[in-house]
DNA sequence: AATTATTTGGAATATCCGTTCCGAACAATT
DNA sequence: AATTGTTCGGAACGGATATTCCAAATAATT
């Protein structure tokens, strides 16, 4: 039997997204990739084929680990607007805590690629769509409680929501405070 | 007498800022510089000194033109609440109609560069605050008028029009709707 | 027409980048 | 210990990239 591998997937995506995020697709070179996962070159060709991919894979990974945690407030005993808050508060406090942290991949990726990468494009687009949902159904579930009435209708309050929350992750990355 | 210069320089910051709006710093070849200003490889490092350099001055001449456009809506006569409609309309209206120009320089700028290059997010902060200091003004006229009633500073609410601003011009790139 | 300062086109250079390739190291099984 | 399929390190390659350099073209002045 051969030789297993020696690193997880999931750790050299995570690695992966963490540095596309700080330079960008274009901005990052392969070199630096080896760096920051500890893969060697031809394990990095090996298991991800080429930069290119590995930036996508990095992407939904990136995307489904923001997706894991909403779908963890959503889970909160919480009523709908403490989950909206909860989330904003999360996002500004991470925001504010980490000015190194290049902001948010999924927003430099729609600036950077999305225009050049219909791929990239499609995953922007899913994760806004999962978001804006999740948003638009607390505002639902506070508007049935009645702590909310709304003149448009939920899910204009949702994209909203999304709007505000891409604008905070563009602002932090040039020194806006909180 | 020597030979005049052959071109304008504004039209090739110009030409030069539409490109980087386009591909980003380091999606954007000198080749298709070039080919995007018309300009000889000479010209562009005599006038313009190297890429990086040409990259600011576009950025600044971006910066300039958007800054202009504020402030003509800002003469207009229309009132404060008015004058902010119309700068989101405008907005909105260019960003629906012209799905091809990848967004904003100004944002794309702040995603790409603004933590690698501390005069882009001079440059980006700059902006930031002409624009929220307008908003400002107006939402003070407004509220002079008795036509507004806020439950916060004008401050806080400039910043969050220009904090929208700025999530109308991510998402526009990723195909969202008007 | 000659002069002059500058522009211009394109060849040349040096560096960097993404990718390929191959022999050696390796770990699990026989 | 021999076998086996995989990983690993690093050299090597081709192509792109930013920048420099120089000779020729150019346009305003004398």
């Amino acid at each position: 039997m051969p030789k297993v591998k020696q690193f997880n997937k999931e750790k050299v995506l995570e690695a992966a997204s963490m540095i596309f995020r700080q330079k960008g697709y274009n901005g990052t070179s392969i070199d630096e990739i080896l760096k920051a996962t500890g893969l060697s070159r031809s394990s990095l060709y090996d298991s991800f084929h080429d930069k290119h991919s590995l930036y996508l894979q990095s992407l939904e990974f990136y995307k489904n680990a923001s997706d894991q945690e909403m779908e963890d407030v959503d889970k909160k005993s919480l009523n709908g607007l403490e989950k909206i808050e909860h989330v904003f508060k999360e996002v500004v406090d991470h925001l504010v805590k980490n000015p190194e942290d290049n902001g948010c991949l999924m927003v430099n990726a729609a600036a950077e690629m999305s225009k050049q990468c219909v791929k990239t494009s499609q995953v922007i687009c899913n994760n806004k769509e999962n978001v804006e949902e999740l948003f638009t159904g607390w505002l639902n579930e506070a508007k049935a409680a009645e702590v909310l009435s709304l003149s448009k209708s939920p899910k204009s309050y949702g994209s909203f929501l999304f709007n505000t929350l891409c604008g905070l992750k563009v602002m932090s990355q040039s020194g806006a405070s909180r």
